[in-house]
DNA sequence: GTCTATACGAAGATAGAC
DNA sequence: GTCTATCTTCGTATAGAC
């Protein structure tokens, strides 16, 4: 019986990686960028990924998906959900403008890119759900029957003002939207 | 003074890479995908396109915008704005199922990937702010002051919901923003 | 306007030494 | 566990004939 341990290397490739995915998607992230960006020794690469390309990125959008889910579940239980998803917006704004609009989504890089690896399309596929289903349960109780459509609503709606924001070169898109988004939670709540 | 002469050969190829940018993104929509698809002379490639793989992107890029803008216009043109998104929703349905989930958009594939060519990005901002503008047109009438946010959120939204419909192989996502956006608009309508 | 042939680089992957 | 070297494939791009 053997056990993984993730030793630094390995973690820290799957962190570059993630990074490296949401600036210029999965394709464009190779090897040597990984390397160069975790200063990894090339030597591990097939050691610690024996799956090569495709377990790195299959990891990367799991672990991308994990951390923000933990981010998310903490708001949601520090805050009401207005707030929760006002912050959500906040660091994504953080993202982009300190990456001068660089810097995306690593799962939407993933569900994208990784369309023709069914593992890395299945993961970024439950980093979603598991987003929906965090902000699902904490509107469910003020809007039963409503809380999917409208978490759905709230990731899809980010997810895309990022999009937008990063081909315009502004944080506008991600303000209209979150104007938007916040009289749909607050009505949906009062 | 020389004039620009779209030929077939040369319009074949710009549609063969917006349909093949959809699936795969631009990274992977290679020249000799893009000749298989559309049929089109190798010889010909620099001879269209003498700016090589980025021209060629760029101009399927605004080929696309332009494309959905048309259909945008029409609708807003002969419908209320709720029915017209509506319709836009279903256009969306039926390239997801159609591709068994295979096909996205190609202005959003531009946005990310195509991040490195300034020309490549500036086509992908365009069109969606050609988007946003014939919606907020046609909503400004009733929601003066609101039309421009109610605009971004449903071009965003859609785009969002796209990805995640495509990640988990299934419409739902597409199904809940719709329900949401339906409410948005006719509340604001209203 | 289209052809073939080829240059050139980068990528992922593998083998075998240390 | 890490290194170097190499294989193979595929991409863009160019040159020059027809």
């Amino acid at each position: 019986m053997s056990v993984i341990v993730n030793t630094d290397s390995r973690q820290n490739m799957i962190q570059s990686t993630a990074l490296l995915m949401r600036e210029r998607g999965v394709d464009a992230t190779s090897f040597s960028e990984v390397l160069a960006h975790s200063g990894a020794p090339r030597g591990s690469i097939y050691h610690h990924f024996p799956g090569g390309k495709a377990q790195l990125i299959e990891e990367a959008t799991r672990f991308a998906g994990e951390f923000t889910a933990a981010g998310l579940a903490a708001a949601m239980r520090d805050s009401e959900p207005v707030a929760a998803v006002r912050g959500f917006v906040s660091l994504w704004r953080k993202i982009l403008t300190r990456s001068d609009f660089g810097a995306g989504c690593p799962v939407v890089a993933a569900a994208l890119e990784g369309d023709r690896a069914p593992a890395v399309r299945d993961a970024a596929a439950k980093a979603f759900s598991q987003w929906e289903e965090l902000l699902a349960d904490a509107v469910e109780p003020h809007a039963p029957g409503r809380a999917h459509s409208i978490a759905t609503l709230i990731i899809a709606s980010i997810e895309g003002a990022v999009v937008l924001a990063r081909a315009q070169r502004s944080v506008a898109p991600l303000e209209r939207v979150a104007e938007e988004l916040d009289r749909v939670i607050t009505a949906a709540l009062g």
